[in-house]
RNA sequence: GCGCCCGUAGCUCAGCUGGAUAGAGCAUCUGGCUUCGAACCAGAGGGUCGGCCGUUCGAAUCGGUCCGGGCGCACCA
């Protein structure tokens, strides 16, 4: 509601400020730091004293003067130093949000796509997972909420070496085949059993290197997609592909589409990225030094701190890919470039009815779909593969792919560490190296670290016994979908509350918290002011109660106009959030404004009011409230339960 | 060695393109449930924004430098 007036007055502002001054300069709005300033600030006299050589403070007060009356603005006033306050007409405000408005979704041009999750599939996701997903989530609401066209994508690496290992676990360490994992399988938590199993197998490489051998005989198979290994590694791929999209059902994370690793062999897309390479001389065959035999991209070409000859090898001497070979012709489908594309079949549909598919190499019985082909490609990936992500964006520069390298962005994040206090928790024994650090990386292969699965069950067993504390009335069914709902909350809520370059050193007493700056705090409002909602019985018409007398009236009370205030910045935290790319900024926008609400359910007593007009107000800014809240919960992914 | 990130209250973190008295949560202390549910609210104490230079009307924010910590820099993914 209040970003059209913000617009309305920075235009104003800066077209005054060209007529009368000459200068054309970047106009500003800020918040006050004091309610009691105003609602709106504007430091331009500030950045004007130096183009006039004046003093900002005559500045601002010229400009009091002389500026012409803004629709929906009471007052204008030099203040401090040389800012001017803005007062806001109240009534303007009020009418205009009772006012039913169309929101304009700005359509984006084209489609955004957003690669999330990518776990590899050969163990239960944990905790550094789970923040990947939420963030990419909760990013892709962002963009959707501004109108985006957004395709989600998970990539599935089913052909690496950490299910190789996984692999050569079960063949070799435990000797069971095809029908002896199948049995395992069946039974419950396979992931959990390929944790342990793939913890044991990079133990046994160290103390045993000479079984690095049966590593490579199997990634081999596995590349080649025949025999029994390669069939082990089907089987153990695609189980824990379906471990992992139920993980992150459980979060409500959902995929358009699962592009895999093996598909991407057969169908031979870096025959084509390199014959592009080649072509356009990104890389060039290594004839001498270390690389000899490799096709390399000159290291001038990704950092230009680097040397040439500090090169990165693409293609290796015995004529394999590697990762980031594969990554860039990966990167070139996302944008179309790549002249082809997968084959897709259903992989499963939602209980909501969204269908997601995975790419498969035959035509034979393909869906009726295309994915690909994005204008601009967000990449979610933590900060430790920026050197990775910054050769392939190189790649594309070099085949003379501009737009597309600008529009490639590396959504990147720090890494959820463990805290030391964590670890003893959990009973993990530490190195004398890793006592002394702050906190410890999580470690697939050590088998380091916290479950998803598990944090999510010990969130919903706390989130029971509260919810069970205070609802003796109500059902088992009923206690525990409220349950996995403030579960979710305070999840989702615990990893958007940092900002994406804050290392989140995990802590169970802090995301297993349910009071202070938590998703259930933000839901517990939501929660209460639902009830008054449903108190109140039929609610009155809106429109024909709240006159703009009334509302004039009743905005007198400080409280109320502030609390109306905090809910119509709604639009523009959402905005705001998602030009800086954070969602934590969202997330901190979902708790202030409950804060706000907090102090307005406890100031303001809705159901016994017995002046009708001040009750008519007040169930109207509750509902307010909840809609605005409710908007800003449904992007960052997080329910309101019935009851809590 | 080179590159990126971080250093703000006892702890965990915010602080938007430099702007008015640096903010939250947790913890500590005090007060508030016969009043729409206290997973809440009100209040108190607690900070040389790692140090030092510089840029300017103005710096937690920008630049330089030093100190401390983390992560990268493979013919692994």
């Amino acid at each position: 509601m209040l970003s059209k007036l913000e617009s309305r007055i920075l235009s104003a502002v800066s077209q005054h400020i060209l007529i009368r001054y000459g200068v054309e300069i970047p106009v500003a709005l800020e918040q006050p730091r004091q309610a009691s300033f105003g609602e709106f600030a504007l430091p331009v006299a500030f950045q004007l004293a130096r183009q006039l050589k004046k003093a900002p403070r005559a500045i601002a007060e010229e400009l009091v003067a002389e500026l012409p009356t803004i629709d929906g603005v009471q007052s204008l006033e030099a203040a401090g130093g040389g800012y001017i306050n803005l007062r806001l007409n109240r009534e303007a405000l009020c009418a205009a949000a009772i006012a039913p408005s169309a929101i304009a979704a700005a359509a984006g041009d084209g489609k955004v796509i957003v690669e999330h999750t990518n776990i590899n599939p050969n163990k239960a996701a944990h905790i550094g997972h789970l923040r990947n997903a939420i963030l990419g989530d909760t990013f892709v609401k962002m963009l959707r909420a501004s109108g985006q066209n957004v395709e989600v994508q998970n990539y599935i690496d089913n052909t690496g070496v950490q299910v190789a290992d996984v692999v050569v676990g079960f063949h070799y360490l435990e000797k069971m085949g095809q029908a002896d994992v199948e049995a395992l399988l069946a039974q419950e938590k396979f992931d959990y059993a390929c944790w342990d199993l793939y913890a044991r197998i990079s133990q046994y490489y160290k103390d045993n290197p000479e079984a690095l051998q049966w590593r490579r005989d199997t990634l081999h198979a596995i590349e080649s997609g025949e025999g029994e290994l390669a069939e082990l590694g089907r089987i153990v791929a695609d189980a824990i592909v379906e471990c992992h999209m139920n993980t992150m059902w459980r979060l409500g994370i959902q995929y358009d589409v699962l592009p895999r690793e093996s598909e991407i062999l057969h169908l031979k897309f870096w025959a084509s990225a390199f014959e592009q390479l080649k072509e356009q001389k990104a890389i060039y065959l290594e004839t001498e030094g270390k690389n000899s035999g490799c096709w390399v991209m000159p290291g001038s070409a990704f950092d230009e701190n680097r040397e040439d000859e500090d090169s990165k090898v693409i293609v290796r001497s015995n004529g394999t890919v590697t990762y980031v070979g594969k990554d860039i012709a990966y990167q070139m489908w996302k944008f179309g470039l790549l002249g082809k594309d997968f084959y897709y079949q259903p992989f499963r549909t939602y209980s909501d009815g969204h269908p997601v598919f995975v790419s498969t190499a035959s035509p034979d019985g393909a869906a009726a779909v295309s994915f690909g082909g994005g204008r601009k490609v967000f990449n979610v990936i933590d900060s430790r593969q920026s050197y990775l992500q910054d050769v392939v964006v190189a790649g594309l520069k070099a085949l003379n792919y501009h737009a597309q390298a600008a529009n490639s962005i590396h959504f990147s994040y720090e890494m959820v560490a463990m805290s030391p206090r964590a670890c003893v928790e959990m009973g993990i024994e530490l190195s004398a190296e890793d006592q002394a650090k702050p906190y410890v990386e999580v470690s697939g292969r050590k088998g380091l670290g916290v479950k998803a699965d598990d944090l999510i069950d010990k969130l919903i067993d706390s989130a029971l016994a509260e919810v069970g504390s205070r609802n003796a009335d109500k059902t088992d069914d009923e206690k525990f979908a409220a349950a996995s709902a403030i579960a979710i909350g305070a999840l989702r809520y615990f990893m958007l509350k940092f900002t994406r370059n804050t290392v989140i050193a995990f802590d169970f007493q802090e995301a297993l918290s349910f009071t202070g700056e938590t998703g259930p705090y933000v839901q517990y409002g939501a929660v209460r002011s639902g009830k008054i909602l449903l108190k109140a019985g039929d609610l009155p018409d809106y429109a024909a109660v709240l006159t703009g007398a009334v509302c004039a009236r009743l905005l007198e009370d400080e409280g109320l106009w502030q609390h109306l205030l905090a809910v119509s910045r709604t639009d523009q935290a959402i905005a705001a959030a998602l030009t800086a790319g954070e969602p934590a900024h969202l997330a901190r926008f979902a708790f202030q404004l409950t804060q706000q609400y907090s102090s307005f359910y406890r100031d303001y007593p809705v159901i016994q009011e017995s002046d009708a007009e001040k009750r008519a107000f007040l169930l109207w800014l509750t509902g307010q409230f909840r809609a605005q809240l409710d908007r800003t919960l449904h992007i960052l992914g997080i329910q309101v339960p019935a009851f809590m």
